[in-house]
DNA sequence: GGATCTTTATGAAACGTTTCAACCGTCTGG
DNA sequence: CCAGACGGTTGAAACGTTTCATAAAGATCC
């Protein structure tokens, strides 16, 4: 039942072990007639390379790590897709993780990406402080800072300026004339939710027009946390209520927005709503949602040659902060007829 | 950089490498005294362990493959998510790979898991007849498939019974009193897509009211897909046009929604929709989505136990074809006011 | 026809673990 | 007081590759 090796392989064809490796890694170093008799031994004996034995001996492997906090919200498989496209093109394999916005679980899953030996770790953490990321990077694992800005100098990080994002969104609403405006999200240790409501932050108190950003903090990102968002946001006084909800992004809005319908609420007319994201499914929900565009694509193919280029030019690599802007995007859910 | 062995621990710990190594699998045959010394040696030379090496040594990896056909489709990530949660369970990694449904793709992340020895491999094929993957199984590799019907004896296999769903939906829409309905979906080599219209045609054919069942293959089962095949829909000469489609995922009928709708057709009034899987987008869609629910976590989940069954029992181990049963949801895009 | 290169193949030494037989004290029961 | 068991540790072999110094066999040149 066991794989044959290439010492089988080698018998099989009357060479040595070394030529069947240079068949593997070098076949230009072969002469064709051997090289035609190894490679028919291996198929004769269904060879199949020993990816660990190759990465133990050759020091490097070939597969790059990649951290989301929910690989089921529609932004990240955006830009895993990109950071796939990348990494392919260069012969790389990609191992997906998905913390989940949890620490525990994302550093099981850093701890097994270092024991993997992965050339570079591409992530975007649960938390901006992580001392054992900074170890991992220490120990000499390349690491990029995806949809994550920083200012620190070990690594490069690509993202989308989220302060700018949140400013775009809240100017909009106010622009709309609302004053109780609400910002959901959650946790705050996400460094996209609170950048992302500093910026709207800012530009409520800039408007200087008496108008206030209250809080609704949401245990997490999802479809779920929108709808319970919207539970909570049932129960206040209605005079009192906010009368727009920036969402730190699309799912929390889409399951906000159906929520607030499914108790009678209409939107944009008893409360404007504003995603962030923009994913597909903005565009096509029973209202369609205002959002903040980022370049989600294009962010997984940034961060990933980035990677790719640490990786090969290791010590004299200079590390970058690539910095996209998002684009606001005014759909039904914020404009009253 | 180069990170420090066993070897460094052991000499720093003044110990043997073997007694490093029982730290390391069996802490409670060390004794407490050497294990904490062994320990703090570790953690002062920031030791990671080389799973590389763990791997070609033990012979067995804690890593499972899962390649499904795309990865940005909810149905998907919500089924990883179910496998995710199994495998964490048992202490297993997961590597996500997306074939895109492209085979070429598909047979090199294939070839890529088999190098790493993972110890099984969950799977839904881009074509039903796979000789690549017979080989894998053939060499020892045990294969689960997942959302995919067979009969064949080699492997195990998790699905929802495509075959009802696509009756379900079909059913529905005769009862709705369609005549002339549309499947779109594709491409044909994928047994999801097959299935279902076998399974609309049947019910087509013997409810025997003149109905009939055309086609609209589409070369994927994405958002996209469904514009174009909005664009075709609307070219038809109107009289002749379908009053119903049956969209083979969510996404196409999304998609397809989303066209209509911009080129001014009403849903459910002009063309009614039924689609497929129950996304959580469904319901939060424009107009709300009639669709085929899948138990989708609990697909995923069940296929992993059944994998890591068939890895700890291996020789005795008897393959099973698990078989879920779809529900039909209705909501608004298929019933007329 | 010898010297010098090239081309091709070889054999053995790594890589960092796990595994296991063997060993050494110390304890236990008779 | 001895035989045997037991808890703890050791040392070396093995896993399947890559890598590299070396060798053998032709080819090329003067």
């Amino acid at each position: 039942m066991a794989i044959a090796s290439i010492k089988e392989v080698a018998q099989l064809a009357s060479v040595s072990v070394g030529t069947v490796s240079n068949v593997l890694n070098r076949p230009e170093a072969v002469s064709p007639a051997t090289r035609e008799r190894v490679l028919s031994a291996m198929s004769e004996l269904g060879f199949v390379r020993n990816e660990s034995a190759r990465a133990l001996r050759s020091g490097r492997t070939r597969t790059m790590g990649l951290v989301v906090l929910d690989v089921t919200n529609p932004f990240f498989t955006d830009v895993a897709k990109g950071v796939e496209g990348a990494a392919d093109a260069s012969g790389m394999i990609v191992t997906l993780c998905n913390s989940d916005q949890d620490g525990p679980r994302e550093r099981r899953y850093l701890d097994h990406l270092e024991e993997q030996r992965v050339q570079g770790i591409l992530i975007t953490p649960v938390e901006a402080r992580n001392p054992h990321l900074e170890q991992i990077i220490d120990r000499g694992t390349p690491v990029v800072l995806l949809d994550c800005r920083t200012t620190k100098r070990n690594r490069c990080s690509v993202a989308v300026d989220d302060v700018l994002g949140g400013r775009l969104a809240a100017e909009h609403l106010l622009a709309q004339g609302h004053r109780r405006i609400a910002f959901a999200g959650g946790p705050m240790t996400i460094s996209q939710v609170t950048d992302r409501r500093r910026g709207a932050a800012a530009a409520v108190t800039e408007a200087e027009v008496g108008a206030s950003l209250t809080l609704i903090e949401t245990p997490s990102l999802s479809f779920a946390s929108g709808r319970h968002a919207g539970e909570q946001l049932l129960e206040t006084d209605p005079s009192r209520r906010p009368t727009a909800v920036f969402c730190a992004n699309d799912l929390l809005a889409l399951g906000l927005l159906q929520e607030l319908s499914a108790r009678g609420l209409r939107v944009p007319d008893d409360i404007a709503l504003v995603g962030y994201d923009d994913i597909d499914y903005a565009a096509a929900a029973a209202v369609p949602l205002s959002s903040v565009r980022q370049p989600r694509e294009e962010l997984g193919k940034v961060a990933a040659q980035l990677l790719l280029e640490e990786i090969d030019e290791r010590d004299s690599h200079r590390h970058r902060h690539v910095v996209f802007e998002p684009e606001f995007v005014v759909r039904e859910s914020s404009v009253r007829a």
